[in-house]
DNA sequence: TCTGGGGTCCTATTCCTA
DNA sequence: TCTGTAGGAATAGGACCC
């Protein structure tokens, strides 16, 4: 998709169309999640910070984001997607991979099923999509960048929509894009071919490995070489399971004691392991993500002997990796996740054949169902509630409370808040 | 310029155990 | 009993993606 998220807000509100628009933080440590082909005429790009492009385009129109409704469209391209295959490997909300091998005797070669699933998203959905069409997940994904629109004074310039590479001009099309292009080629890396003089993906294609390898490692030299090469037999996988669950904040301002620390943490514990358990699942390895104010990060993990989602055993296992960290020079983002995930009901039917359900499990469920049914802020942890302010609604901020029309909101949206 | 939040994957090091 | 070693798990950090 195209802007996205932007697109999805001058949907929803037309008096947002064809105008600079942000979507993100406009704090001060705010970054720019999405913005409108105007804006980027100005120069405003995605995971800039936001006093930057304030800078860049003053008159932008900063909204905050809307995830549960991104969510909401996210599903209804899915459900045109899947009127034609059910072989869909989402990437993200607004990107995803379709395996149309074995539908083309149905609706026809691959180019005319693209150009079918764009007129649909457009007619359907409202939105503008670009599609790539290749043999191949990356060459297809590089496909789809070339098909976008581009930005221009008066708004985007139209792209292709549909571009397709067939398999005999895949090689050539590879070879005319910059490294930078490649998937996994991000900036550290970037700068190491350069180092080697390769600044195109042809001229990494004739690169020896082995010297790849000497500035990348063995795995990342073959893995770009091959793709280079448009060697890439990654299939399209529609069913993944979530490796890891966890939440961070960046906070408006550097935390300074350990009190702020551990009340913060308690709070990212919570809904960490709220949302596990709405995912079912249960967690081994706690991972702590500590980044001081002058940007330095580090993180502390603990693993348990068994999967738990139990809050206190999570915040005891929290404490202890936090125990030697010193928090005195300010703090400027905390975060929690859990990983080595295991489904939730085979933990707890292990804890009762051992026989050590304690009264936790049916505490759990109890808060479980009392938020199902109230909503996630009507039970929190005792020390957050209070004259302190961080009462039951402020408590996990918006994305975690009733919204306006009483749906529950998740990720982004807690950009509304200002901490 | 001053850097979000959700993740995945890879690598190096350390520690434990067979 | 001591030593060397190989392999796996845990831990930490970093790069990258949207």
């Amino acid at each position: 998709l195209d802007a996205f998220y932007a697109s999805v807000e001058a949907l929803e509100d037309p008096s947002l169309r064809n105008k600079p628009l942000i979507v993100g933080g406009d704090g001060r440590r705010g970054v720019v999640a999405s913005c409108s082909y105007e804006a980027r005429f100005f120069g405003v790009r995605s995971a800039m910070p936001s006093v930057r492009a304030k800078r860049l385009c003053p008159q932008a129109i900063f909204v905050s984001g809307h995830y549960d409704l991104y969510e909401q469209y996210s599903k209804r391209m899915h459900r045109i997607f899947q009127t034609y295959t059910p072989d869909i490997e989402p990437i993200s909300l607004d990107e995803a991979f379709l395996d149309v091998t074995g539908v083309q005797r149905l609706f026809g070669p691959a180019p005319k099923i693209a150009h079918m699933i764009r007129e649909r998203i457009r007619d359907e959905v409202g939105l503008v999509a670009s599609v790539g069409v290749a043999t191949t997940k990356h060459v297809a994904k590089l496909a789809s960048e070339a098909a976008k629109p581009k930005a221009a004074k008066n708004g985007p310039v139209p792209g292709r929509g549909v571009f397709v590479v067939r398999e005999h001009e895949a090689i050539d099309f590879l070879h005319s894009l910059p490294v930078r292009a490649l998937w996994g080629v991000g900036p550290a890396t970037a700068d190491r071919l350069a180092s080697l003089g390769v600044e195109k993906v042809g001229q990494l294609a004739k690169l020896p490995v082995k010297v790849i390898a000497s500035s990348l490692g063995q795995s990342a030299a073959r893995h770009l070489h091959d793709l280079a090469w448009n060697r890439d037999d990654r299939p399209v996988v529609s069913s993944r399971e979530a490796k890891s669950i966890g939440h961070e904040q960046t906070f408006p301002y550097d935390l300074k004691t350990s009190e702020e620390v551990h009340a913060k943490l308690i709070r990212l514990v919570d809904a960490t392991i709220n949302r596990m358990r709405k995912a079912k699942s249960a967690g081994r390895t706690v991972t702590v993500k500590i980044r001081f104010g002058d940007f330095r990060t580090i993180t502390r993990s603990k693993t348990l002997p068994a999967a738990s989602a139990h809050p206190q055993t999570i915040l005891k296992l929290v404490e202890e990796a936090m125990a030697a960290v010193d928090v005195t020079d300010g703090v400027r983002l905390l975060g929690v996740s859990m990983s080595n995930l295991e489904p939730l009901i085979e933990v707890e039917q292990m804890a009762l054949t051992e026989g050590v359900v304690d009264a936790d499990t049916s505490l759990d469920d109890a808060i479980d169902r009392i938020r199902d049914r109230f909503g996630d802020g009507s039970v929190v942890p005792a020390p957050l509630v209070g004259p302190s302010g961080e009462g039951a609604f402020k408590w996990g901020e918006r994305q975690w409370g009733p919204t306006e029309n009483g749906e529950q909101t998740t990720g982004r949206a807690r950009r509304d808040e200002t901490g």
